[in-house]
DNA sequence: ACGCGTCAAGTACTC
DNA sequence: GAGTACTTGACGCGT
């Protein structure tokens, strides 16, 4: 199987962010739109310099931040963030599709459908719309936004209930975006999976969560975690920081190839291909620390960051 | 220039 | 009910 390598938001080499922002208090001082402005252009024009860096490295997996427009979920600020930087989306959507590079967008903490409280769940269609508007401005083909299933209120059951209700509250454009991932502490692979198959929508594994909050014999179902995607299916991988009960569920700086390669001979077969969000906090250069690390134990790359399984 | 407390937002746990 | 941890990159104030 092909397998293509991606990671998160920010590129270590070129040492440039596209997740500038300005806390609200301070925007609340004096309603600087201008300072707004020009963090978001600063974003935009930082986030093509990253995508060129994609292309010239052959990546052709990468996550977008959710920093990328501050201040754009925030209730009783109303501004323009799509239209009024267009060209700019449009320039930056077109080097993507032009390279066929995978973009997907993963909302953070405040993101939470199940939840017991209606505010919390409103601030969450207008989280999901940000996203589905930058991923539209993109012009982003297979928009792609993971979601855990989030709170546990009330237990497991009643919560993934509230998530199944919610989802269904949600307005289809979006509603054909999510897809679920297991989390590290309640809803482990066989939740998700369910849940999944129930919605019709993809499960994304993260291996990690899984090792966390596990279930015995996963390799009883990748097969079926890989079909519930309709085009080449995805997963995240990563190691753990340390090995005490604290640090476990954090993420390392780098991957650790043994557990690596003892993955790849989990999926080996089961899939044409496969595409893999490295999520380690070295970013790009724990992607391509790997892939020395791959070369070195005799996998054949195809070019410098997908290689066969 | 650098360091450290803080940041809009949630949930879960302890006391 | 209040406080804290979790988690995270970046802000922004103080030095």
């Amino acid at each position: 199987m092909n397998i293509r390598l991606g990671y998160v938001s920010i590129s270590k080499t070129l040492n440039i962010t596209c997740s500038k922002t300005i806390t609200y208090s301070n925007f609340k001082k004096n309603n600087d739109l201008n300072k707004l402005d020009k963090i978001i252009i600063e974003n935009l024009n930082n986030l093509e310099k990253i995508i060129d860096y994609n292309i010239k490295n052959n990546i052709h997996f990468y996550r977008l931040t959710s920093k990328l427009i501050p201040l754009a979920t925030i209730d009783n600020i109303d501004f323009d963030y799509i239209n009024k930087y267009k060209k700019y989306y449009q320039k930056i959507g077109q080097k993507i599709n032009e390279h066929q590079i995978r973009i997907d967008v993963h909302p953070d903490q405040f993101c939470v459908l199940n939840s017991t409280k209606s505010e919390v769940v409103k601030n969450t269609h207008k989280i999901l719309e940000y996203h589905y508007n930058i991923l539209e401005a993109l012009n982003i083909k297979d928009k792609v936004i993971i979601l855990h299933v989030g709170s546990s209120v009330l237990g497991k059951e009643n919560s993934i209930k509230r998530f199944i209700n919610n989802f269904y509250k949600l307005p289809s454009h979006i509603r054909k975006c999510i897809v679920i991932e297991n989390d590290d502490k309640i809803y482990n692979v066989l939740d998700c999976l369910n849940l999944c198959k129930q919605l019709n929508i993809p499960f994304i594994l993260d291996y990690h969560h899984h090792i966390c909050n596990s279930i015995d014999n996963i390799e009883d179902y990748l097969a079926d975690i890989f079909n519930t995607w309709k085009y080449i299916p995805k997963i995240h991988f990563s190691s753990h920081k340390a090995n005490t009960k604290k640090d476990f569920r954090s993420h390392h700086d780098y991957i650790n190839i043994d557990d690596f390669i003892d993955f790849l001979n989990k999926i080996k077969g089961l899939n044409d291909n496969l595409d893999i969000m490295i999520e380690a906090k070295a970013k790009d250069e724990a992607l391509f620390k790997l892939t020395r690390l791959l070369k070195y134990n005799n996998y054949k790359f195809i070019d410098e960051t997908t290689f066969i399984n």
